[in-house]
DNA sequence: GTCTATAACTTGATAGAC
DNA sequence: GTCTATCAAGTTATAGAC
């Protein structure tokens, strides 16, 4: 049988996903459990207390899994530069596994992943402490993989590139139908990530633009009439 | 002097954006403006109907703005295929040039629309209703941009830039500094929208990857020990 | 138009019986 | 470990004086 820990785990999982964490209240996530009111103040301390606990439960194997893809493939590249597709692929493939694995029940956990992107002041100390020195070995290997790259440069691509990951996660639902449309079969989440990968290398790739702020007459300089 | 109507929609604007709307009160809100409590509720009906007007002060001349510029750019083109960099340029520059206006406010209100793209259940109906519109008509132009990729394809393209675009809203607090450091000059939004734009134009013109599950075999396949 | 006072309710959290 | 009962505080919203 469940434990009433994970069953409160998972609705609030659920719950924080589907309305964000300000305007999820402890009592909608019990009604959802189906315990008491008073079982999340035994089991966690607060609300921040089970946001922080929902989030370490899934996060710890992820990240871990992370580092162990991209140590693998550096490995395997004997001083070679590496390619931004692989590294992307490393960070991701845990994640969308996660989403891939019915039992786990990981798919609203991406939602609330992709939420707490944008309500990121909620983000609890600890998973920040967590996921920083994650960012920052892939971080390193991406200016490895681009190395004629303006750190600046780099830097503003990458949160181009969480954002647009978010975004993705966020509408997994609607991704979720249609990723499966596609030849009627059931939604493939691998191949899901390998559309995305795509975008994004070719986003790190791009040339960087000298500036042109009139340049494109048509659509910028036609100020005055 | 400033309406007090304004100055609510100010604070309201600010307040937002800083904290999300769930967890914001009214009653920090007008503690922000200055005004009484009770004058929220005299000027607009309720909380929702607040962040409404909120929205629709600056989103109206945004889309009207957006719509006028792919309008004149396409009028340019007799006919030839339209390219993704100005379709997209037509769709941010009324977007970025908000933020470049300091004495417009409008920077708060970028971050606020930043951040209720990741709450999206709260973008009020009337809102979703405006925008609906313009997307439309902007997907349509870039279908012609892009004439041979798939429409599922474009569809998730326009999802992913749609998720970087407003990561870096949210991020501009951090990003003005970023974008100022370059050359000690002050942050200038519409060069940094040049170096947005290179990164989403990339993105759409990607190849579409033949799927290739485990191919990466250094990082995929690698499951068993 | 702007204020005070207060209604009506929901929230997170706790104490204590079982 | 799980429940009921309740607290103290904060919430949106309203009624009515000025």
């Amino acid at each position: 049988m469940i434990e009433t820990k994970d069953k409160i785990l998972d609705a609030a999982e659920k719950a924080f996903a589907d309305g964000g964490y300000a305007a999820t209240s402890l009592r909608s996530i019990m009604a959802g459990a189906g315990v008491n009111v008073a079982a999340v103040h035994y089991y966690f301390r607060s609300k921040e207390a089970l946001l922080e606990a929902v989030l370490m439960r899934r996060m710890e194997t992820s990240n871990r899994e992370r580092l162990r893809l991209l140590e693998e493939y550096e490995a395997g590249l004997a001083g070679r530069r590496p390619a931004v597709e692989e590294v992307l692929r490393a960070f991701l493939s845990p994640t969308f596994r996660m989403v891939a694995e019915p039992a786990q029940g990981g798919y609203p956990f991406v939602r609330l992943l992709g939420r707490l992107q944008a309500e990121s002041d909620l983000l609890p100390n600890i998973v920040q402490s967590r996921l920083g020195p994650v960012l920052l070995r892939f971080a390193d290997a991406l200016r490895r993989a681009l190395p004629d790259l303006a750190p600046n440069e780099l830097f503003l691509r990458a949160r181009l590139a969480m954002g647009a990951t978010a975004q993705v996660m966020r509408d997994a639902p609607m991704i979720k139908s249609l990723a499966g449309a596609q030849d009627g079969a059931l939604p493939d989440w691998n191949s899901m990530m390998e559309r995305v990968i795509p975008f994004l290398s070719a986003g790190f790739h791009a040339p960087v633009e000298a500036h042109r702020f009139h340049t494109a007459g048509a659509v910028t300089a036609k100020e005055s009439k």
